[in-house]
RNA sequence: AUGGCUGUUCGUCCCAUCGCUCUUUGAAAUACAGGGGAGGAAAGUCCGGACACCACAGAGUGCCAUGCUUCCUAACAGGAAGGUUCAUACUUGUAUGAAACAGAUAGUGCCACAGAAAAUAUACCGCCAUGCUCCGGUGUGGUAAGGGUGAAAACGUGAGGUAAGAGCUCACGUCGGUCUGAGGUGACUCAGGCGGAGGUAAACCUCAUGGGGUGCAAGACCAAAUAUACCGGCUAUUGGGUUACUCGCUCAGGCCGGGGGGUAGGUUGCUACAAUUGAAUGGCGACAUUCAAUGCAGAUAAAUGAUGGGAAUAGCGCUUGCGUUAUACAGAAUCCGGCUUACAGAACAGCCUUUUUU
RNA sequence: CGCCCGUUCGUCUAGUUGGCCUAGGACGCCAGGUUUUCAUCCUGGAAAUCAGGGGUUCGAAUCCCCUACGGGUGA
């Protein structure tokens, strides 16, 4: 399974799943990235994301713009091996990435990070820890 | 040539791979294919409109905004062309720049400190006349030229006049008011007459003009989802009470509608018009009219991208054609017209400084 | 996206009908005194270009305009 697409069906629209995965789910770090993720029984999508960079830290929406993009593009190119863990498991997983650094990284440091997240994640969803 | 200022225009480009969103054909749907996909400021939300809903007899008062004139415009606190005043420059009547630039002669208030006095004028030192005198002064009256104070001192300069003085009078000026004549669409200008002179309206205010309120989270429709205070209607067919019974009345229930509470999506509004580009005509100009061509974002936890390679521009380094670094300000959210603010760099036009050559 | 409000010593604030305000008070800070010492207490001092810039005025924290930052609110 070699799928890049991210639809719209894979983003979470909903502000009643984003309030949950807030307040119920757990969390992965790395620095500058901070993961909310919520597991849930399996509903057609493995995998919903959403990104965000808190208006905190950037003031200006172009830098705002600009980490998303490279966030979901980073997740785009790496999602396949967590999906295809939570496939099996028939289990269904909300993850919140949000970006707590206060500078622009490059996509290369951020790609990295990115990828050890979503490592993380599926091991310990492996070994039946989440 | 170099540097600076002002104005106008532009404000990185190409290819490959993987994606996002809208739309068209086809289609149950996915997938596939074709097409579109940020700006000059999209920003600030400072003005003005369109559009929508709510409210609304008429008039007045109040509140807010604007404030030289004419024009442009859907409208404006915007723009164009002019007028006036002020500042600067010199060629001394021109250029450049600036102006919340209606009214202080409608009325009220304020003008700290200093100063005699801060606006009905007044009198500390003075000046003049005169009374008294111990000849040092002092009382009374007149005066406001000079001194000192202040941001500002009753219009400025000169002459006449006078006991001393004073717009008291005259000449030349400054300012604004009013009347007459001339020019101009008008602000205003010129000439003459009359009467006048502190400032402050970004103090209250007066005058003129304009303004109903709320904003696309406006509003419309569809689907879902239900506790029900309360109100109205229906109840042939439900039950209780009243009654001997029927009708009637009444209470409860049911249905419908309203009202009010709470949950939470979708569609629409939504992108084709004060539209953009080009030409012609009219106008000093802002702009208008006509003709032709074009179709140019529409997201909603919110798309318009990421990576790699190449080109262009700029800086740095030296091997002088290679390496390396960087590519401004900044991201639509109902839509337009302005204003304000941010902005690497490039091009063009005008003006100024310095240097070189002829 | 729309609408509204605020910004004054290190902190919390007063003053916002223009002049007494180059700005008052409390807590905190510094120095001295009191005490065997510390605290309390007493005396004195420093600390603010009133968010930034421009304008009106003789004079601005105050009036007007622009900018920056912070906050509130609207189904």
């Amino acid at each position: 399974m070699s799928n890049f697409s991210l639809p719209k069906s894979e983003r979470i629209c909903d502000q009643v799943l984003i309030s949950e995965i807030f307040e119920l789910g757990n969390t992965v770090k790395d620095f500058p990235v901070f993961a909310h993720y919520l597991l849930k029984d399996f509903n057609g999508k493995p995998l919903q994301v959403l990104f965000s960079v808190p208006k905190r830290n950037f003031k200006s929406a172009i830098k705002r713009n600009v980490l998303k993009r490279k966030m979901r593009e980073a997740y785009r190119l790496n999602k396949n091996t967590l999906a295809t863990v939570l496939k099996n498991k028939k289990q269904s997983m909300n993850i919140a990435f949000v970006y707590t650094g206060k500078e622009i990284c490059t996509f290369e440091k951020l790609e990295k990070k990115i990828i050890a997240i979503l490592d993380r994640l599926s091991e310990m969803h492996e070994k039946g820890l989440c």
